[in-house]
DNA sequence: AACCGGAGCAACCGCTGCGCA
DNA sequence: ATGCGCAGCGGTTGCTCCGGT
C-alpha cells in the first residue's frame, strides 16, 4: 500500500493563484505566523493543499523576495556554486538572499545552461552569442543596467496620519502609472502585498487606518512603460511626506 | 490576422530526510 | 528499532506571452 497523500485533494483548487487567495494567505501568515502548512489552508479559508500554500509563500509572497533579472555577478556566482554543489538548488539559493531555489533552477535551465552551451560551441570568442535579450533590456531602460535594482527602492511614510498618507500613496501610484509591487505597513497593523490591485490596496489601507491611530508605510513601486527609471525614482524621492530609505 | 514555436516561469508531483511517538 | 507524518527538495509539466512567418 502506497503512502497516504499529504492532504485530501478532493475539492481542492489547483492551478494559478488568484489575488484573493494571495491576500488570504498573506493576511493569515502575517497575523498567525507559520506553524503547520497542512492545517493552514483550512484556517486561512483556502481551498488549497498545504504544500501549494507553502510553495506560493516561498516562491512568490514572501516579503523579503528579491525580484527581477539576475545580474552578471549573480550568474557567475550561480555557475561557480553549481560546479561545486551540482543541482542542489536550495543550497545554491542560500547564497542569494531573496532568491528562491525555484527561481535559480528556472534561470539555470532557461538561460545559463543555454549560455554555457553557446560558449562551448564558440570557444574562439568566448562570448555569448545571444545578446538579443541584453539589447532589448538596454533599449527599454537606457539608464539602467538592472531595472529592478533601481526601482526596488523603499519608501516610508513616517507617522502617517491615517487617510492623508493613504490617499497620497494611492494617488501618487496612480498618477505615475505604476503598479504596486510591494506594500508593507508597519506598527500595530501589519500587511504586505505584492502585485496588489489598486482596489485591494485601498481596502487594506482602510483596514489599517481603522485599527491603528497612526501607521507607517513602506513600499516599492514599479513603473509601467517608464522611459527613464532613474527619472522616475528621482520623482518618487522628492515626494513630500515620503522618506526614501536605502 | 492567424498560426506556430520557443522562452520563461509558476505550479505540481513524487521522493527524501527528519522528528517523534 | 520501526513506522508515520510532515516539510523540504529537485525534476517535470503546462500555461502564458511574444516574436517570427
Amino acid at each position: 500500500m502506497g503512502r497516504q497523500p499529504c492532504c485530501d485533494k478532493i475539492g481542492l483548487k489547483r492551478g494559478p493563484w488568484t489575488i484573493e487567495e494571495d491576500h488570504k494567505l498573506m493576511t493569515f501568515i502575517l497575523n498567525n505566523g507559520i506553524q503547520c502548512w497542512r492545517t493552514m489552508p483550512k484556517f486561512a479559508g483556502l481551498l488549497r493543499c498545504g504544500k501549494s500554500c507553502r510553495l506560493r509563500w516561498i516562491n512568490y509572497l514572501r516579503p523579503d523576495l528579491k525580484r527581477g533579472a539576475f545580474s552578471e555577478i549573480e550568474e557567475d556566482q550561480i555557475i561557480e556554486l553549481h560546479t561545486r554543489l551540482g543541482n542542489r538548488w536550495s543550497k545554491i539559493a542560500s547564497h542569494f538572499p531573496g532568491r528562491t531555489d525555484n527561481e535559480i533552477k528556472n534561470h539555470w535551465n532557461t538561460k545559463i545552461k543555454k549560455k554555457l552551451r553557446l560558449l562551448e560551441n564558440n570557444p574562439i570568442t568566448q562570448q555569448p552569442l545571444d545578446k538579443k535579450q541584453d539589447k532589448k533590456e538596454l533599449e527599454m531602460y537606457p539608464n539602467s543596467q538592472n531595472e529592478h535594482e533601481k526601482v526596488n527602492g523603499k519608501f516610508q511614510v513616517l507617522e502617517g496620519s491615517k487617510g492623508d498618507h493613504r490617499n497620497e500613496v494611492v494617488e501618487k501610484a496612480m498618477s505615475s502609472q505604476s503598479e504596486i509591487s510591494s506594500v508593507h505597513l508597519i506598527n500595530s497593523y501589519e500587511i504586505m502585498s505584492r502585485n496588489m490591485e489598486m482596489e485591494m490596496l485601498m481596502t487594506s489601507l482602510e483596514n489599517a487606518s481603522q485599527t491603528c491611530s497612526s501607521f507607517s508605510f513602506q513600499g516599492s513601486f514599479r513603473p509601467i512603460g517608464s522611459s527613464s527609471v532613474e527619472q522616475w525614482v528621482q520623482s518618487m524621492m522628492c515626494w513630500d511626506g515620503i522618506n526614501y530609505i536605502d
